[in-house]
DNA sequence: AGAGTCAGCTGCTCTAACCAACTGAGCTAG
DNA sequence: CTAGCTCAGTTGGTTAGAGCAGCTGACTCT
C-alpha cells in the first residue's frame, strides 16, 4: 500500500517544488526521512519512476529530475513488439502500420508548408543518404534524421518526439530480430520522391510516396519469419 | 550495474518462455537463485518492470506477466503534461495538437470506409450523447468510446491503443488541473457531424469536423492559466 | 455436507551493514 | 607556486536477515 504511495508522492515533491529537468531530487536518506519510509522502499520507489523516465539516478553523484522523454515508451513497445512477435503474432508490422497510418496523415498536412530552411535540410540528408548509400553504409541514423527533420514543421515538439519514438521502437526490434536490411539505393530515391512531393506541395502525392515507402520496408518486412531467440546471442529486448 | 541487467534478463526469460500476458514468472526466491542476486535486487528490476507494463504483481498472488497495455505511457505523458503546465509551459496545449494532428490526418483515411456495424455503433453512441447532455450528466467516457470506436475502422489494435493512450493522458490532465468543461450539446452537435462527415465518405469535410472539434475543446483549453498545484487537493499527479 | 480455522505459500517492509562511484580538500612532488 | 595524487566524505548499489500482510487450500469441527 505504501509504495504506489510513495511514488505518487515523489512526483508530487517534484510538482510542488516546480522542479525541471536535470534538477537535484532529495538524497536517499533525505527521502526516508521526508517520506517516512525505509531506504528500501524508497529506492523500490526510485527504481519504478526511473523506469518511467520521471527521475535519474547517477551512482554516486545524486538522483535528478529525468529528461521526461518518452524513452520509457519506446522501451515499452519494443517489448511488447518482440514479446509478440516471438509469440506468432505479426506485432512488428502492426508497428510499421502505425507509423504509415500516422505519417501518410502528417504528411499531407505540410506540404507546401514547410520552411524553406527545413527543405534545404532535408535536400542534405538525402545527399547523404546517396552518399552512404554509395560507401554501403547503413543508413538508419540519416534515416532517423529526415523523418525527424520532416516533421518539424509541424511545430510540435511532443509529436515529433512521439514520432522519433515509434521509429526508434520498430528500428530497434528490426535490428534485434536480425530483419533483412533495405536496399540503399531505393530507400533513397523513396526519400528523394517524399521530399520532392512535399516541397511541390501536393499532399497527394507526398501522401502517395510516404505508402510507397513503408510498402517497401514492409515487404522486406514480411520475408522474416519469426526466429529462435536462442540462436541469437547478446539480444537487446 | 547488475541492476539494469537484471531487467533484462527477467525480460529475456519471459522471450524464451514465450510467456503470454498472465502467464506466471517464477517467484522472489525462484527469481533469486535464477538470477544469482539478492531479494533486494530482484524487487527493483520488478518494480521497474512493473512500472513499464512488462509485469504485473500481486500481493499474497504472485507475479505475471503484464498485459503490455499503454498504460505507463499514459502515466509517463500526463506527468510530463503536469509538470510542464506547472512550470509555465503549455503542455497541455501540446498534447491536443498531438491529438487533433494525428486525428485529423487518420479520419480522411477511414471516410466512407468504416464497415456498417462501426457506423451503427456510432450512431448510438453519439444518442446516448445526447441523452447524456440533455441529463446534464458528464459525457467523458462517451467522448473516449466515440473516439475508439472510430479509429478501429483503421483496423489497427496498436494505433487505437495508442489513441486511447493519448486520449487519456489528455482527459486525465484536464480534470486534474481543473479545466473548464466543455458545453456539451455543442460537443454533441461536433460528434454527430464527424460522423455524418464519415458516412458521406467526404474525406474533407471529416477533416474539417474532426478540426473543429479539436478547436472548441483548445478555445475552452486556453481560459485556464496555471493554478497552484497547493491549491488543490487530493490531486492525482 | 458446510462453514470456520489454520498452515503454507506469496509478496511487502524494515533494519543494518558493507560495496562502489564520484567529489573536493589537502598533500606531495616537480 | 603549480600540477598531480591521495584520501576522506558524500551519494547511490547490493546484500543479509527478520518480521508483516494478503491469499489459498486443506483440515477440522459442527
Amino acid at each position: 500500500m505504501a509504495a504506489r504511495d510513495l511514488q505518487e508522492r515523489i512526483k508530487k515533491l517534484i510538482i510542488d517544488r516546480r522542479l525541471a529537468s536535470g534538477a537535484p531530487l532529495p538524497t536517499e536518506p533525505e527521502l526516508m526521512e521526508h517520506l517516512g519510509a525505509s531506504r528500501n522502499s524508497v529506492r523500490e520507489a526510485l527504481k519504478a519512476l526511473q523506469a518511467m523516465g520521471i527521475v535519474e539516478i547517477r551512482h554516486g553523484f545524486g538522483t535528478y529530475v529525468g529528461p521526461m522523454s518518452l524513452a520509457p515508451m519506446i522501451e515499452g513497445l519494443a517489448f511488447r513488439t518482440v514479446a509478440g512477435h516471438y509469440r506468432g503474432e505479426d506485432s512488428l508490422l502492426q508497428l510499421l502500420e502505425l507509423r504509415e497510418a500516422v505519417e501518410t496523415g502528417l504528411v499531407s498536412r505540410l506540404a507546401g508548408r514547410m520552411p524553406e530552411a527545413d527543405l534545404l535540410e532535408l535536400d542534405a540528408l538525402v545527399d547523404r543518404m546517396d552518399e552512404q548509400a554509395a560507401r554501403g553504409a547503413g543508413l538508419a541514423e540519416t534515416d532517423r534524421a529526415f523523418h525527424a527533420t520532416l516533421y518539424r514543421g509541424l511545430d510540435n515538439v511532443l509529436l515529433c518526439e512521439v514520432l522519433e519514438a515509434f521509429w526508434d521502437a520498430f528500428h530497434r526490434v528490426r535490428t534485434d530480430l536480425g530483419g533483412e536490411p533495405q536496399d540503399p539505393k531505393v530507400t533513397c530515391r523513396q526519400h528523394r520522391e517524399i521530399l520532392d512531393a512535399v516541397r511541390s506541395g501536393d499532399s497527394m502525392r507526398a501522401e502517395e510516396a510516404i505508402r510507397e515507402h513503408f510498402g517497401n520496408i514492409r515487404a522486406r518486412l514480411s520475408t522474416t519469419p519469426p526466429q529462435d531467440p536462442h540462436a541469437r546471442h547478446n539480444e537487446r529486448v
